[in-house]
DNA sequence: ATGTCC
């Protein structure tokens, strides 16, 4: 059997790809790291293995905590896990979800191919950059009155279809149908809500990122069908989550959880793993306020959808319906959930975080979407800007493995301050432009250097192993055309 | 990720 050496933590393969951290005293499960051997070494390489570790601490983690193959650093989880706890007698942690709650990824569909574009991505590029408020602070498409802000933290897609920002059929192709029942905006503080309502429709900064991009390779004819995919189309996808509003959320109860748990926390090898243990009150108000942060974040990726729809119909002088501009699917990679997942031939109900994990459930099960039932669920893993992104779908093995996730993108290699030292944002978009004949438009070149396409993994390694695993598997892959972000 | 520390 091999065995990998990091620092202080062994790890032996017990299958192609599959890493056990053996659990020792104070672990509640083994830890399990899904990568191929040149992806762990990049995983070893910063605090992922000692916090996927720490995560098995935490009470009533399920089977393994596990790190998806495109893991690196976050805090106190790592970014790229994935923990199923008891949501009776477990817990659930803001840090096992993220600060950016809701961060996730949609793809919109067009019937445009890339000769269509070709010469005009200048303009494309400026009127979308126009159109979409990108960079830090305040600045959306929408007035976030305090109706809006309950219909949107309630409802979601609901309250967007309803004001006329959404078709039925966009709520069809998100997962949950873009809104969780479960929301209670009177569990998110005015704080957040201040720093939100200002924020409706805005891409904000950092890896967010939107993307026109084409397919250029179909691995899964039939699943491709399916998706409406095909060679040479174009096709958009949108990057964010919920901005100040989920960042406060997340604040907001880490500072109680330090507060009222203050021995709960003691116990656990990392303060930053906070968390609330299940059926307190505490636990209820994360929950209600992070689905009401989910309901917003789903909301934003919608209102930018608008704004794309329109800009497309501008440039290319066509209504948007008949630019086929439909929404293939919506995945959130920062959440916790309640889910039932068979343990030990038993059915539990669990709280299943996803901190940079994507939901990949397979074919066949009951919350996919009709129109992929068949085939299984789009996932979508965006890559870097010189690399381009994936489309996969729900792999069989999802459910056995991963409690039905896999990777939500490349994961990075380096730090941002680290990418600011090797890069220059103008060298590195005025390459991308001249030799790869990518358009980037960033409010900022500082954000341009901290998302070089040299500081992510090899995102062709990352879905291989997805795809090897059969946690989510290839169907086509894209490259983008024009980017704009913060 | 983030009005990059109320």
């Amino acid at each position: 059997m091999t065995t990998f050496d990091a620092d202080d933590v062994t790890l032996e393969e017990v299958e192609e790809h599959v890493w056990e951290i053996a659990r020792e005293d104070g672990m509640n499960t083994p830890a399990r790291v899904l990568a191929s051997e040149a992806l762990l070494e990049e995983i070893a390489d910063d605090d992922t293995l000692r916090q996927i570790r720490n995560v098995t601490h935490l009470p009533g983690v399920q089977r393994h905590a596990l790190c998806m193959p495109d893991g690196h650093q976050g805090y106190g989880f790592p970014v790229g896990g994935v923990a199923a706890i008891d949501a009776e007698d477990g817990c659930i942690s803001p840090g096992g979800v993220g600060f950016d709650i809701n961060c996730g990824v949609r793809m919109v569909k067009t019937n445009l191919t890339y000769d269509d574009v070709r010469g005009r991505e200048e303009e494309l590029v400026d009127a979308l950059f126009d159109a979409v408020p990108t960079g830090l602070g305040g600045g959306g498409v929408v007035n976030g009155d305090a109706e809006t802000m309950s219909g949107a933290l309630s409802r979601g897609l609901d309250w967007a279809h309803e004001a006329g920002y959404a078709t039925r059929d966009d709520l069809k192709h998100c997962e949950d149908e873009g809104m969780r029942p479960d929301a209670e905006p009177a569990k998110v503080s005015q704080k957040a809500k201040d720093r939100g309502r200002n924020q409706l429709g805005s891409l904000g900064s950092g890896n967010h990122f939107l993307e026109v991009q084409r397919v250029t390779d179909v691995y899964r004819t039939d699943v491709a069908d399916s998706f409406g995919l095909e060679a040479d189309q174009l096709v958009v996808l949108i990057h964010c989550g919920s901005r100040g509003l989920g960042h406060q959320v997340c604040s907001d109860y880490l500072r109680r959880i330090e507060e009222e748990y203050e021995e709960f926390l003691a116990d656990l090898p990392d303060d930053n793993l906070a968390a609330a243990p299940a059926g307190s009150d505490l636990a209820e108000d994360y929950y209600g306020a992070m689905c009401a942060a989910i309901n917003f974040a789903w909301v934003n990726r919608q209102l930018i959808t608008h704004q794309v729809r329109e800009t497309f119909a501008d440039v290319f002088e066509t209504p948007w319906e008949e630019l086929g501009m439909e929404l293939l699917y919506d995945v959130a990679h920062n959440i916790a959930k309640k889910e039932v997942h068979e343990v030990d031939g038993e059915q539990k109900e669990l709280y299943v975080h996803r901190k940079g994990a994507t939901r990949a459930f397979p074919a066949g099960h009951p919350e996919v979407p009709s129109a992929y039932r068949d085939v299984g669920q789009p996932v979508i893993i965006p890559g870097s800007m010189g690399a381009g992104s994936y489309v996969l779908r729900g792999g069989e093995e999802s459910m056995a493995r991963t409690f039905g996730s896999t990777a939500h993108g490349a994961g990075r290699l380096m730090s941002r301050t680290q990418a600011k030292r090797e890069y220059r944002g103008e060298d590195v978009q005025s390459d991308l432009q001249e030799h790869e004949h990518v358009y980037v438009k960033a409010e900022s070149g500082a954000t341009v250097a901290e998302e070089a396409p040299g500081v992510y993994k090899d995102v062709d390694e990352v879905v291989r192993v997805s795809d090897e695993l059969g946690i989510g598997d290839k169907v086509a892959r894209t490259y983008p055309v024009v980017n704009i972000k913060g």
